[in-house]
DNA sequence: ATAAGTTCTGTACTATAGTACGGAGTCAAG
DNA sequence: CTTGACTCCGTACTATAGTACAGAACTTAT
């Protein structure tokens, strides 16, 4: 075909993702397969590549694939209040993360510069705080 | 005995997690494996229980177990000059780590947010912006 | 002292999210 | 019309982080 097709290949390219990711994305039903036609290769249109893009983009916020595959079932837009159930529940578990993170930010930060004022002396004051203090971090 | 030394399945339930879990860590070098006395079980102690806390806490701020176990060389006191230099990866990373977060929950409350003011309407702003703005969090 | 519960050891299995591969069919260019 | 690239399909393999299980040894409670 002269303007090229969109063929698995091409709609891999265009979305950033490997082939085989398609495939499985199809086995786990993420994306349509579009029927084949008899001797023939698959077509893939426009929509396959946005829907990459949803599948790609909520896993940046952390949800998982049985997740995205449960917001893809709300596509319809008439399940909306669903859709926002969901992404509240990330939207909590993603706070938890940050709070606990900020937490071993503050601690790791002290220790690193209380090393430094001691500049690798043999009573290293990180190693000695990791022995003595292991739920630093809790 | 007696006053019952810390066997594995105490030291598990101490600790939270499964028997199988600690076996697993020894595996993986995560958790010291103490010397078995000939014709008796292993005998753990309070700084295992710490260690498994440790993990598990540093496990929730996204650490791999591969990471844990870099953190936790720390712990081997040999090194201090080195373990200064891998507590300040760890910070770097943390902090990337934070910052990532921080655009995931910016995103997420964003959507939960229109989501509210749309009050479950037809067109889904949740389910739109993933569609229409693959890049959000980049 | 005997049964029930644990521990030990090794191996195998689970889920998640892909990646790799072999062989056959199909397409596009020279 | 042949060559090389791509597609199809199924199966198998990878990594991460465990969990499950079988059978023997050991511990604990009665």
């Amino acid at each position: 075909m002269i303007n090229q097709a969109l063929t698995i290949g091409r709609l891999a390219r265009l979305a950033g993702v490997n082939v085989e990711t398609i495939r499985y994305y199809q086995r786990r039903g993420l994306l349509p397969e579009p029927k084949k036609p008899l001797g023939s290769v698959r077509h893939y249109s426009e929509s396959d590549v946005s829907r990459i893009h949803f599948i790609k983009s909520a896993q940046r916020l952390g949800f998982t694939l049985e997740e995205i595959s449960l917001l893809l079932k709300l596509e319809d837009g008439t399940h909306c209040v669903e859709a926002r159930d969901i992404a509240e529940q990330k939207l909590a578990s993603v706070r938890e993360k940050l709070a606990d993170l900020k937490s071993i930010e503050t601690t790791l930060a002290e220790l690193v510069s209380k090393c430094d004022i001691n500049g690798g002396s043999i009573c290293c004051p990180l190693i000695n705080s990791l022995q003595h203090s292991p739920d630093l971090v809790n």
